[in-house]
DNA sequence: ATTATCTATAGATCTATAGATAATGC
DNA sequence: ATTATCTATAGATCTATAGATAATGC
């Protein structure tokens, strides 16, 4: 694999003009998705991904200038779309009249439901930043997008929150949800002490410990 | 590589008879996690981590039967250190006299301490394990061990503790501090929202939103 | 005499390309 | 006519071994 471009070389995925093409595209973005999460990108080879894709290595090459760039284009695809959705989703007028807590919620909610799609894809793309500082930096720049976003909506609200710092309070409690999340959906860290509760018992429980540090009354 | 075998297994890595194969041994271990922490398990070739200790290919076939028992040996030296020592931070006499709050702040010290301690290895060691389930499992089992000893350890105080649910809030609390840990030491996750905090200062806020939530009188 | 090390290389991948064949849509 | 697909293969790794050479310690 030669060494590392980024995203905006990605006019290099050639842009199917049949819709043969397109559907070729998409397994193969699939079948590199399961198969990097599975195995990591070394060991996930081009021969694998056609196999798993159901064509050829030669087609590979036709849609993807080399690995690296297929690799990208998983990437690529996953991050648009969480882009687009959390772009969406913090959209300050979504949350007029709301409090502290009900963005909290929502926020709570909202990660598990896009934490929980398409995990494979979400492994991949970890997968492949863990050894690309590029990847990595991308990725980092989304987190900080959406917690900067978040921050703002809630420091608004800082009059709801009795903790003798609120802006320190509000990322120490992002922070600290992002920890919560991390281990209930990444595979590494399972079992986790909170295995055995349902999804609504554990937002509720996070929520219950936001609010007494935070110190917002009931 | 052949399929995986286990850590049993490592009667495979020869016991060196003479010093200067002690220390050859060390330095491919060192080698092979500094290599496996940057590039990956399949990454990192044989050929490179040879280099890197200062010898040639067939001296690391000489004291490791195969790749997979080299990556393995670096498991088992890492986890071995750190039951060790675990084992003795949970002693239960340790902690005779001590609060729920003292067991905390000590948990979360010994915690960022051993978290800081040889970063590659343990970036190995994650790395490794994330491809591996027989590796994820040893691992589980390690921080099973040292929650469930913290468990009964803080159970004990329980009258200290005003929230309802004593056993479940303690669970709670376990993950929640090594969701935080997780984020603070992983490269992969940094920059935090805490990034620019001391460790002391952040050990602080930890302990301020357990209190808080487990409802512990000042 | 035994143990550890090195060099050189066989054999098995794996990436990427070349060139031939099949499907698409103007 | 153009685009997409396939088969076959060149060239570059990478793992693991064989066999020769050097260091160790009884």
């Amino acid at each position: 694999m030669p060494k590392s471009r980024w995203i905006s070389d990605l006019h290099w995925v050639r842009t199917g003009q049949q819709s043969r093409s397109q559907r070729t595209q998409e397994a193969l973005l699939d079948a590199a998705a399961t198969l990097v999460a599975e195995k990591g990108v070394e060991a996930a080879s081009v021969a694998d991904v056609a196999r798993q894709a159901g064509c050829s290595v030669g087609s590979v090459y036709h849609h993807f200038r080399d690995k690296q760039t297929l690799v990208y284009a998983v990437v690529d695809r996953m991050t648009e779309e969480l882009r687009a959705t959390t772009e969406q989703a913090v959209e300050p007028s979504r949350w007029e009249g709301a409090s502290v807590m009900d963005i909290l919620q929502g926020m709570l909610e909202f990660s598990l439901e896009i934490g929980r799609d398409r995990p494979k894809v979400k492994d991949a793309v970890y997968e492949i930043a863990r050894h690309d500082p590029q990847i990595r930096e991308h990725l980092a720049g989304l987190r900080s997008e959406l917690h900067e976003a978040l921050f703002e909506l809630l420091l608004a609200r800082s009059a709801e929150i009795g903790h003798a710092d609120p802006a320190l309070a509000i990322r120490f409690v992002l922070d600290q949800m992002a920890g919560m999340m991390l281990l209930r959906l990444h595979e590494l860290f399972v079992p986790t002490e909170l295995e055995g509760i349902s999804d609504p018992e554990f937002i509720d429980e996070v929520l219950r410990s936001a609010r007494a540090y935070l110190a917002i009354p009931a």
